[in-house]
DNA sequence: TGATGTTTCAAGCGGATGTTTTAATTGTTT
DNA sequence: AAACAATTAAAACATCCGCTTGAAACATCA
């Protein structure tokens, strides 16, 4: 499987592999035999490469969390750019907090859904021990979007404003994760939205609580 | 650890174990050994009464979500009583929603808190096979719910309806699961909130993004 | 008390896991 | 071509996993 594309190299196929896997079982239940043999490469190369499992996902966490914080970032300062430096509507702000984790740079319908849930998983999985470069660079960029929205939601104490940024995160982490749970739930009566429609959904509704 | 209490018995001392390691670690990083060496038990026990480690997951959560969900109703119920067939506000709703899922029956600060933490792990790892009669349970459950805020959120699709109360289901299990994780995230700016306020800000938030 | 059925226990089973070792292979430099 | 370092490969290592076994301890009731 994946035995091709021999030019990005036993490194990035290893990691290609991880990603995906883990994020369709979870960190715990795939083992580095599942990885290595689906990238198609020796079960030692993980070992030799990363040193251990726990250094792969770490390698993978630097990986995809990076870009996104950083496009994050981005989206935020065009946007401020945007407005002449005053005050950025709530919507844009979430747009720019939620989009960079729905799309994976490439993507093709399921390699795109695959990223999300990957990111979903990093979030909710690992979030509490991220390395500690991930961690300092996921704090500032969270202060920069409590302040962002603290100028357009003035009437809200700091506290408040961390706990329903807090919110907004579980409704993209779950809808990430669990997205797919819904139409068993709901017997397909919650429809199949595409990309735009579910980011626009959830920005939706979280404008709400927010102004709430 | 935890030798007294015979009275509840082995199967109750396992049930008691399992769910707080559970809630702590994860299903998958929780060993039998691990179970039975915290309820002061023999690790034969648990395939003894529950048949295999599956077995235990599944009389957990059997023990744990029905009542969850049986109360969920009954405070609907009561709400509607309350308002005469009528319908019921929008946060009432809400309340009837997550308050079930923040109260153990019996609860000291820390019992109470693994008890939340271990439903949340429920929906959030084993939301997806669930044993079908709590599957069952819980599509009525969500069904009625859905139904109950239609009637006060006229305007919106069915669709539409799914979709928000899934969301407000990734907030409430996101704060249940990762609510310690924002005073690290915040430096301790999120401050200590209590269990009422915790589930009033959640209401507050969800009831804004439902009727946005 | 003695027989019967239930529960607990120490020990061990086969298998999977993360990791290491050692040797063969490849690529690069002189 | 020879020498050297980097990479891959096969095999094994130690450990832990869920689960089973067979016998001991216990309870129950004739």
């Amino acid at each position: 499987m994946a035995k091709q594309s021999d030019k990005e190299g036993t490194k990035g196929r290893i990691l290609d592999a991880a990603q995906s896997l883990f994020a369709q079982r979870g960190f715990d239940a795939v083992s580095l035999r599942d990885i290595t043999a689906a990238a198609g490469v020796n079960v030692a190369a993980v070992n030799y490469h990363f040193g251990s499992k726990e250094g792969l996902i770490e390698a993978l966490l630097m990986r995809r969390m990076m870009p996104v914080m950083l496009e994050r970032m981005r989206l935020l300062d065009a946007a401020e750019e945007e407005f002449g430096g005053g005050v950025i509507p709530v919507e844009r702000v979430l747009d720019a907090f939620m989009r960079p984790f729905l799309t994976g740079l490439q993507g093709n319908g399921e390699e795109r859904q695959l990223f999300s849930k990957f990111m979903g998983r990093c979030m909710a999985d690992r979030g509490s021990d991220l390395p500690e470069k991930a961690l300092e660079v996921l704090q500032r960029v969270l202060e920069r979007f409590t302040h962002e929205l603290g100028r357009v939601l003035r009437d809200l104490s700091e506290e408040e404003l961390i706990w329903r940024l807090h919110y907004c995160f579980g409704v993209m982490v779950h809808t990430l994760m669990h997205g797919e749970r819904l139409s068993v739930y709901s017997q397909g009566r919650s429809g199949e939205p595409d990309f735009e429609t579910t980011l626009q959904r959830m920005i939706d509704f979280c404008r709400g609580g927010l102004e709430a």
